[in-house]
DNA sequence: AGTGTGACAATAA
DNA sequence: CTTATTGCCACAC
């Protein structure tokens, strides 16, 4: 997750896959929701259609997508536009897929 | 042992 | 392109 560079994004499949965990997706979710995230760039892992997990009227929804505006992210009506998740990190990170 | 829940994903319409 | 179903894993009741 913290190879996740500013302004990009991944899905919470693909950080489970770098983990050596496929499948297991959910977990990080799990993960998150109980570690304290305060050290992570949590705000960059979105939903694998690139749209933002919580609701839209939550505040987390509104800090994470405040955060991701202020990487140059575009963030519309809870939705990330130009880079919705790619298959893999390493096309996210190195940009050729490994 | 069975049922329900959650910061999800892949597929079908 | 978007929304709706189905499948998935781990955990709590």
């Amino acid at each position: 997750m913290r190879a996740i560079p500013p302004g990009r994004v991944a899905g919470y499949g693909e950080v489970a896959r770098r983990a050596g965990l496929p499948g297991r997706a959910r977990m990080v979710a799990r993960l998150l929701s109980g570690n304290g995230d305060r050290d992570l760039p949590w705000h960059r892992v979105l939903r694998s259609d690139g749209r933002i997990a919580f609701p839209p009227d939550s505040p987390e929804f509104a800090e994470q997508s405040q955060r991701l505006r202020a990487e140059g992210v575009r963030v519309e009506n809870g939705r990330v536009r130009g880079q919705a998740a790619a298959a893999t990190l390493d096309e996210q990170v190195w940009g050729f897929g490994g």
